[in-house]
DNA sequence: TCCGATCTGTGTTCA
DNA sequence: ACAGATCGGA
């Protein structure tokens, strides 16, 4: 095989690439750890690597490729079929196991779910509807009139959560990270074994216990053996921010490590949160004494000026070793640091830039505008919409988390399920005069009627008067119609039930998710995709599917990992917005410290931090509040003369795109 | 006892 | 903007 569609890479990309497969037929080989630094060319090297195995002869049914988020897992996925069009001239058509972990997991979960004593046809809750769940179960139980400080059931979701994943007893997850919550051990114990019972009584899947049952697939020996054979090659993006549940999948599919490559860098592990733990990536030289390691250094990403203001960042961090990334590309100017007044300010200035940049002849789409947390953006969008920059956000609240969506949403859940009480509660509610108990009432004396949902007018609660008969019909019809004409229908019988302020921007949402519903071909695939591959984008002016091609893009730094830009601006590089003022511990601040630089090495040739002086908060009692602000505690003096310092006016302009 | 209107307080990050 | 607490009315 000839490697002339390597000349492109470097010496140590090409190693990366090849590793283990030199000559055809390729048989898994000593594990592979790459160390790639941001702009390294990482998704580069990955892809290659996979091009190349394929190009060796092995199919694509036989490579795993995991990735962290659905962005990341598209991009892989499309590069790496890009990639081997060109170089093995020929289709190669798909990779069916490149996904997320959750997305995967569900998907092998469903193939093997007889063999593990589950129905194949269980649905998945996300984490509004996991809480939910919870919080039924927690209400059940009689600990929500316990005391009043008894964790509500987002915080027992997060404690069950980070239990799970980080593979950890709950004692040991309540002292160390929910000290809170010891006093209620006992409690909590009970209500996460009941929580188990209900999910399994509902045939319902949270997203944990994707990659649970994954790992109880590879303890049952005659399931772990297909696996084994199947998944011959296993790669891994952004290993620094996987947990201990996931290294478990890892290391249960490959014992030894053969044919397993991990990609990640430990400067860049931003989700604790989910209970990732940077061990993984650090101690895997030790648990596979046999691996490679391969450092990428050099960055092509971003100007020398630009990659030295990133290194002063990390650099202060407590870490063991320093990150010298280089680059030889021509400098364009220092980074800036624009100091302005107040958010009013800073949405004005950026607004003015991108204007500017654009006029230089930068589109929109390659500029962005990252933030740490979705909402800081807020005033940034109005100003955006009255200039007329075209935008899409990343991260923030999904379409499908809105109320209104989760409202029609759940009488198709049911109708899919009637088992999910969830989906049941939520959607009785919507019934005038129906509150959480009379809803449970009917669903009490539906348990034990299985199979599809039978609603008589006998179930009728007290209070809903007609509406009881209407809802009745509307049910039995979508159980008759086809499902193409389920939605329409759903959304014209809830419209005048629906109780949510905006009435007039949700009805559109609405009409865009009867859109999106349209192209799947059943229900069931529809609830199972949307829970998973939800359409992009946010609730409000931005509906999915708009379709602009040069589109400016917000995003939270999470969601912008990965991705590179021209122009990047960051918002509120203030402490209290980054350091978020959540961050209280020395190990979540370094999380912090890393979260900047993962911002900042998103830019190419040009970086613009911004310092709003003031930023408004809402907090006090409907007064408006804006509180001073510092600059933000990673950028100290000493970093200053790698910036241009600049007091930038935020003069309001009328600009506007044309 | 339960619903729902009104208030009050609070607010990361992702699958 | 949304969830939980509170309270009046049925």
């Amino acid at each position: 095989m000839t490697l002339d569609h390597l000349k492109h890479m470097n010496k140590t990309q090409r190693a990366a690439v090849v590793h283990g497969y030199k000559a055809a037929p390729a048989k898994p080989g000593r594990p592979l750890l790459i160390i790639a630094g941001a702009g390294t060319g990482k998704t580069e090297t990955l892809s290659n690597r996979v091009v190349h195995f394929l190009a060796s002869g092995v199919s694509p049914d036989n490579i795993l490729l995991l990735t962290f988020t659905r962005k990341a897992a598209q991009e892989m996925t499309r590069r790496a079929i890009a990639t081997a069009g060109r170089v093995l001239g020929a289709n190669v058509g798909d990779i069916p196991y490149s996904g997320t972990f959750h997305a995967v997991g569900a998907r092998l979960v469903r193939e093997f779910a007889e063999q593990l004593g589950l129905s194949p046809n269980f649905t998945i809750k996300d984490r509004g509807d996991s809480a939910d769940l919870l919080d039924m179960v927690r209400h059940k139980l009689g600990f929500s009139t316990l005391d009043v400080n008894f964790p509500d059931k987002n915080q027992c979701l997060e404690i069950y959560s980070y239990k799970i994943n980080a593979c950890l007893p709950l004692k040991e997850v309540l002292k160390t990270k929910y000290p809170t919550g010891k006093k209620w051990a006992k409690q909590l114990r009970q209500l996460f074994a009941e929580y188990r019972v209900a999910k399994r009584k509902q045939n319902v899947f949270d997203y944990d216990d994707l990659l649970v049952y994954w790992v109880k697939m590879l303890n049952q020996p005659d399931i772990a053996g297909q696996l084994r054979t199947r998944f011959s090659h296993v790669l891994v993006d952004e290993y620094q921010d996987t947990n201990r549940l996931q290294a478990k999948i890892l290391f249960g599919l490959k014992p030894d490590g053969r044919g397993v490559t991990v990609v990640g860098d430990d400067a860049q592990a931003i989700y604790s949160f989910r209970a990732a733990t940077v061990e993984n990536i650090l101690d895997f030289p030790r648990v596979l004494p046999k691996v490679r390691v391969i450092n990428l250094e050099q960055n092509y990403r971003s100007t020398n000026q630009i990659l030295k203001a990133c290194n002063a960042v990390i650099n202060l961090s407590t870490r063991a070793f320093d990150k010298n990334l280089w680059s030889d590309r021509p400098n364009l100017g220092r980074p800036r640091l624009a100091v302005v007044e107040n958010d009013t300010a800073q949405a004005t200035y950026i607004a003015n830039q991108i204007l500017c940049a654009k006029e230089e002849g930068i589109p929109f789409r390659a500029q962005a505008v990252l933030m740490r947390s979705s909402h800081h953006s807020q005033k940034l969008e109005i100003e955006l919409a009255k200039r007329n920059i075209p935008f899409e956000k990343w991260g923030g609240v999904k379409f499908l988390e809105a109320a209104h969506i989760k409202d029609v949403l759940s009488l198709l859940r049911w109708l899919e399920n009637s088992r999910d009480e969830v989906a049941a509660m939520r959607a009785l509610k919507l019934l005038p005069g129906v509150g959480p108990s009379a809803a449970m009432k009917v669903i009490e004396r539906l348990e034990g009627r299985t199979g599809r949902l039978v609603l008589r007018d006998a179930d009728r609660p007290r209070g809903c008067g007609d509406h009881w008969g209407q809802f009745v019909r509307l049910i039995r019809r979508l159980q008759k119609r086809p499902w193409k004409a389920s939605l329409p229908e759903v959304v014209k019988w809830y419209l005048p039930l629906m109780k949510h302020d905006n009435p007039e921007l949700r009805s559109a949402d609405l009409g865009q998710l009867c859109i999106v519903a349209s192209s799947y071909s059943s229900r069931e695939q529809f609830l199972v995709e949307v829970t998973l591959e939800p359409p992009e984008g946010a609730v409000g002016p931005n509906k999915p599917g708009r379709s602009d091609d040069d589109c400016l893009v917000l995003s939270t730094i999470h969601s912008a990992k990965g991705q590179e830009w021209d122009h990047v601006y960051l918002l509120n590089a203030v402490d209290g917005c980054i350091p978020s003022s959540k961050a209280k511990t020395p190990a979540e601040v370094e999380e912090e410290r890393r979260l900047l630089y993962v911002a900042m090495t998103r830019a190419k040739n040009r970086l613009s931090l911004m310092v709003p002086q003031r930023v408004f908060s809402w907090r006090q009692n409907s007064s408006v509040v804006d509180l001073f602000r510092r600059r933000s505690q990673f950028i100290p003096r000493s970093a200053e003369k790698l910036f241009v310092v600049r007091a930038a006016s935020g003069k309001p302009q009328t600009r506007r795109a044309s």
